[in-house]
RNA sequence: GGCGAGGUAGCUCAGUGGUAGAGCAGGGGACUCAUAAGCCCUUGGUCGUGGGUUCAAUUCCCUCCCUCGCCA
């Protein structure tokens, strides 16, 4: 049976450009599971785009003299480039700052509102008189009221650790332009986390089994020790989203209640490009369709708590001002598999003291796969892992090229000279060949089940445990000795091997898509195992954006063991992975810093 | 202070109520189809500490210690 799967991808903050810890937390993962859930013949939609609001980016702009939309635009280019080129297959991956976004965040805004879930209140902030606006407390330094530490943020102390009440520093003045501040009334909606707490409550303790525990009962464990309170949802603020309400014309929506609406207004969007303007519904409206939320830990609040209490808050009155549909309800987050983080060389990733793996400066010495395994095998799923340079190198030289690339090429290259370019004619296999392809069938169904509970890492494992049990067959048939006595004993090995490296292929293919591609073709299928990634132009009331689409086209190959038959020719093989100079770990170690 | 995750072979990590596994690293061997890759054999651990439940705990419960994170 066929199931809608939704695989709604962590917004990545248009100010800063992404490292291997980002891919890894996310981006990646998420990727992987789309192109399993294609191959199982799934209906896949994955989608996301730049968070384009907020106050940092503003900050950022007024830095270099240009305009939050310039900057926006310009991370947001380099993201569509990264991601095109480590192959992450968004269906959609657009922006907040959309004319479609706007009308999303704002229905749902209303249809909160509506409900009753949201109310108003009016607290005090720094405002600098002489740029005009409010200051986040972030933006305000001061000393301290606990320690005297005269450089203490408005929200928190790097002497005594302490957070920090913005309104109680002394000696306020703007990080911005030092002039000293003033406190102002100012009037915020909020919305009303409490009264949905029991919602909330029963929405993770349903799912609470099947969870990763440091997502669900983190977020259970405090909810139920200290309560949900209201959280302000607008700011002070020219940039970003309008609050749909009169009177509010110079407030905005805050980031991060407008951000995580983007999973829904992406899918509109999308559906509005393909020209089936309904089409988001299968996901959004159906209550088979499964959510998968990949996000970094850092965002678990938002997508096991917050997102999940604006979903349940409108219940079906989203749909009633949308597009009159009072019939259906918006559909929870099924599953947020929420990774760890990546560290580097032992110590955090810091892009500010150069303690990075950039990603598109990575793709200008190596290429994508290795990258991509490198992260799978590594995946902080269960707790932080580390990337080492050296373990990358021992990782790519040990598995990628000796364990599974010699594989497919020392088959290859043997069959190609002996049966000339044509798979072998096998005849009526022995057991042990029958053996080794039953191995590579339940292969399917154990890598499978554990791709789909998101277990990447050991499926990653799994299906390279079994790439060794083919080398450990073909050295025991040894064809290049049978061939000198039995031609045909030796074309029924190499015909085994060349149907379980062709499984392999689909097994691996999830995770790395660019050398199984270039697999598929050597071994003479026609048509690609996936679609083709492009970006396309936008054009609405707020300008043009850029987006990166997907084209899933004619593809051929499903979650199941080759089929490939003898005579069919194939090309000869071409390595699918270049070994590397150990010296690399330490010439890349060199570079942080 | 509250909430939570993790502490298993030199390293990276799996795992289970019945006296521990993989990969890498280390040691030895036979072979040559292959990017000197692959294959076979092998050395490593009182499964953080102290209690409790049990016929039996690394696996369940509690105390404590260490690491990391979240919240106020």
């Amino acid at each position: 049976m066929k199931r809608n799967i939704l695989v709604a991808v962590a917004w990545p903050y248009a100010s800063a450009d992404i490292h291997v810890g980002n891919i890894t937390g996310s981006y990646l993962p998420a990727d992987i599971y789309a192109r399993f859930h294609r191959l199982q013949g799934n209906e896949v939609l994955m989608v996301s785009g730049s968070d384009s609001h907020g106050t940092p980016i503003t900050v950022r702009a007024d830095e270099e003299s240009s305009t939050p939309e310039e900057v926006y635009q310009k991370y947001h280019q380099r993201f569509l480039d990264l991601f095109q080129k480590i192959g992450l297959c968004y269906d959609l991956f657009t922006s907040t700052h959309t004319q479609n976004h706007f009308r999303v965040s704002q229905t749902m805004f209303s249809a909160l509102k509506e409900k009753g879930y949201l109310y108003t209140e009016t607290q005090k902030q720094w405002y600098s008189s002489s740029q005009e606006r409010f200051l986040p407390d972030r933006y305000v330094e001061g000393t301290c009221y606990i320690c005297g530490y005269e450089s203490a943020r408005g929200d928190q102390c790097d002497q005594c650790g302490k957070l920090l009440e913005a309104n109680g520093l002394i000696n306020p003045r703007s990080k911005m332009d030092g002039s000293t501040p003033e406190l102002r009334d100012t009037e915020h909606f909020y919305l009303d986390l409490g009264a949905l707490q029991p919602q909330i409550v029963e929405f993770l303790k349903e799912r609470e089994d099947y969870w990763r525990p440091n997502v669900v009962r983190q977020s259970l464990g405090q909810i139920l020790a200290e309560d949900l309170h209201g959280r302000a949802i607008t700011r002070d603020l020219k940039w970003g989203v309008p609050v749909p309400v009169g009177g509010w014309e110079e407030k905005r929506l805050y980031v991060w209640f407008e951000a995580v609406i983007g999973y829904l207004s992406a899918a509109i969007e999308w559906a509005e490009l393909t020209g089936d303007p309904e089409r988001w519904k299968e996901w959004w409206y159906n209550p088979d369709s499964r959510a998968y939320y990949f996000i970094g830990k850092d965002n678990i609040p938002f997508h096991a708590v917050i997102w999940p209490a604006e979903l349940a808050g409108v219940g079906n009155t989203f749909g009633a001002l949308f597009d009159e549909d009072d019939q259906h309800s918006l559909v929870l987050p099924y599953d947020v598999p929420a990774n760890e983080f990546l560290n580097l060389e032992g110590k955090k990733i810091s892009g500010s003291r150069n303690w990075v793996v950039d990603g598109l400066d990575f793709l200008t010495r190596y290429d994508p796969d290795p990258l991509r395994y490198y992260l799978t095998a590594n995946m902080p799923e269960t707790r932080d892992a580390d990337w080492e340079w050296e373990e990358f190198v021992t990782r790519n030289n040990n598995e990628l090229v000796a364990t599974w690339g010699n594989l497919v090429n020392r088959v290859l290259s043997f069959a190609h000279n002996q049966w000339e370019g044509k798979i072998p004619d096998p005849g009526e296999l022995r057991p042990e060949d029958q053996n080794i392809l039953e191995v590579l069938q339940e292969g399917f169904e154990k890598v499978g089940d554990l791709y789909d509970r998101v277990k990447l890492r050991v499926a990653l494992t799994e299906t390279m445990r079994l790439a060794g049990e083919v080398n450990k067959y073909l050295d025991e048939k040894a064809p290049w000795f049978e061939i000198k006595e039995d031609k045909d004993a030796a074309g029924k090995s190499i015909f085994t091997a060349i149907r379980a490296i062709d499984s392999l292929k689909i097994l691996l293919a999830p995770v790395l898509p660019f050398t199984c591609e270039q697999l598929h073709r050597t071994l003479g299928y026609d048509k690609p195992l996936f679609g083709e990634q492009y970006t396309d132009s936008v054009e609405d009331n707020l300008g043009t954006h850029e987006v990166l689409r997907y084209r899933q086209g004619d593809v051929c190959c499903e979650w199941q063991p080759s089929v490939l038959a003898a005579g069919s020719p194939f090309h000869k093989p071409q390595p699918l992975f270049q070994k590397l100079d150990p010296e690399v770990a330490e010439e890349e170690y060199n570079r942080l810093g």
